[in-house]
RNA sequence: GGUCACAUAGCCAAGCGGUUAGGCACCGGUCUGCAAAACCGGCUACAGCGGUUCGAAUCCGCUUGUGACCUCCA
């Protein structure tokens, strides 16, 4: 089988992936801010690498996948007067900041499970490694290259950047970012408006605190996923994922200081999800054009035609490749809806279809080019139309034009199912799975009566057998002999 | 303003120098009492202008348009 590349953002490459320490992989992804429902946004990051952590796996790479949750409440802006967001929702609610990071918590939790996303091997929150983000601020500062002006600490960017590019992740360049530096209000703790917080020391009405050797306050923006990630993953790791959003300044922000910490740099392969957006636009919290995960699960947003089943969501994703806009439509959404039923039909149809003396079908070419779309950056989508290759095929079978041999049939079924279920990670169609054992008896029973009535040329009863069934949700197919139904 | 992306048929979306991407929609046909499903066929596009090349949606340049990042954001 081909290697598994992938697109690294720090050489702007597709790179042959090569863990450091086979057959062991190490992933983090940055996680979400628990100050507010889970939205469409978030849905895209989680998918993306919840495929990657399903294919590293599938490879029979032992992965220990890392997601953290962010639940320090990050100021809004760099200003000393910015608004910490979860101690501000807390306000709102009239409740204990770390009530505000239980609830959307769980709530992130229930919607991933609904898009199936797995678990991580490890959720860190960032309020339980208080101790390693001091530790790691205390090692930077005796390196030099941090500071500490009126309680807080920061780290000198400039100095860093003489010896090492800041900006070498997202491209840019040092000059430059001062140059477009804005307003340099209540900055002045810092030596330079570019540098960030290591450590920044709570105002008295700052509810989230920690004791640390300079100040009771808490952990700086960035410093968090740097922490963390060298904890449970080491000081170099393999892959590190995050939105294209994180790239500057989350992202670069962490090469800086896991360089300095640790003498190293500690991240091999870099990789960016793009942005969901919505008329062209970037769907964003700020932007107050966000779908929350719920509504499009009850279509209750005046956006919305209909409710979408968490698995047309993820499967619309999938239909984009990861490192490309993905725009958001009813009429999109709709056109993936209808696709996957179509792949799920031929799902269930697969194990059943009539087997012959030879196969006439070349499944092993099939498979090649399954994987060869996902070693090439997990090019899902063209996965995907492989597999819309396979269901014609099936049709095909199944209408006796082609045909497949009984063992290369079974074969095909567990491959199928691996590409669709496991690796891509969608769910089978919970509505179709029959929870009666009696409906499909009671099933056969009204068309054999149906299709007595056809033999009797009553086609007026017929037509009403079939047409009352529709209006209670079951739809029925006639086929050359007799007839098969489905609900929905 | 700086930096960087992107511009593909009605819609979504692949494409990484030479073969039909794929899905949805639409239009014919087969099948059927009718319908649906399924299958076969049709619609076959690459923002504009130059350049490189035997050959470009694909490489280079310019123009236009859109977007992202430069502040928290997935």
């Amino acid at each position: 089988m081909a290697e598994l590349i992938l697109y690294n953002t720090l050489t702007r490459s597709k790179e042959i992936f090569e863990p450091l320490h086979p057959p062991r992989v190490g992933v983090y992804v940055c996680g979400p801010t628990v100050y507010g429902d889970p939205h469409l946004g978030h849905a895209r990051p989680a998918i993306t690498f919840d495929v990657l952590f399903r294919y590293l796996s599938y490879l029979g790479y032992q992965v220990r996948y890392v997601r953290n949750i962010t639940d320090v409440g990050h100021l809004e802006n760099d200003a000393d007067e910015g608004h910490d967001k979860i101690a501000t929702r807390a306000r709102l609610e009239q409740i204990e900041p770390m009530e505000v990071v239980q609830r959307y918590s769980d709530h992130y939790h229930q919607s991933m499970d609904q898009l199936n996303v797995l678990k991580p091997s490890i959720e860190p929150r960032a309020s339980g490694h208080i101790p390693e983000q001091i530790e790691m601020a205390e090692k930077i500062l005796k390196a030099g290259y941090a500071y500490i002006s009126n309680g807080s600490v920061y780290f000198d960017v400039e100095k860093y950047d003489a010896e090492n590019h800041y900006g070498k992740l997202s491209g840019r360049i040092l000059d430059d970012l001062l140059a477009t530096t804005r307003d340099l209000d209540g900055q002045q703790e810092k030596r330079n408006p570019f540098d960030f917080a290591l450590w920044k020391k709570a105002l008295p009405e700052h509810i989230m605190r920690w004791n640390s050797p300079w100040s009771p306050g808490f952990p700086g923006w960035h410093l968090e996923c740097s922490a963390m990630s060298t904890k449970y993953l080491g000081e170099t790791f393999d892959i590190h994922g995050g939105g294209m959003d994180l790239m500057f300044p989350h992202h670069e922000c962490e090469i800086a200081q896991s360089k300095i910490a640790n003498g190293k740099d500690s991240v091999r392969y870099w990789m960016h999800n793009n942005m969901i957006t919505i008329n062209g636009q970037k769907m964003g919290k700020s932007l107050g054009n966000g779908i929350l995960l719920d509504q499009l699960f009850s279509g209750d947003h005046p956006l919305l035609e209909k409710a979408y089943n968490p698995m047309t969501i993820r499967f619309f994703i999938l239909q984009a490749h990861y490192r490309s806009t993905l725009d958001f439509s009813n009429e999109a959404l709709q056109a993936s809806e209808k696709g996957l039923a179509r792949l799920m039909k031929s799902i269930v149809m697969l194990p059943g279809l009539p087997t012959g003396n030879n196969t006439t079908i070349n499944i092993e070419e099939w498979k090649t080019n399954c994987f060869n779309a996902l070693n090439d950056d997990l090019n899902t989508p063209i996965l995907i139309a492989h597999l819309f290759d396979m269901v014609r095929m099936i049709n095909l079978i199944s209408d006796g034009k082609e045909s497949i041999t009984q063992m290369d049939r079974d074969a095909l079924v567990l491959q199928f199912r691996q590409f669709v279920f496991d690796i891509l990670g969608l769910l089978e169609d919970q509505s179709s799975a029959g929870d009666s054992e009696i409906l499909p008896k009671v099933m056969e029973m009204i068309l054999s009566l149906r299709q007595e009535a056809k033999k009797n040329k009553d086609f007026a009863l017929s037509d009403r057998i079939r047409d009352e069934l529709g209006k209670i949700g079951i739809s029925v197919k006639d086929k050359k002999d007799g007839a098969e139904w489905e609900i929905g």
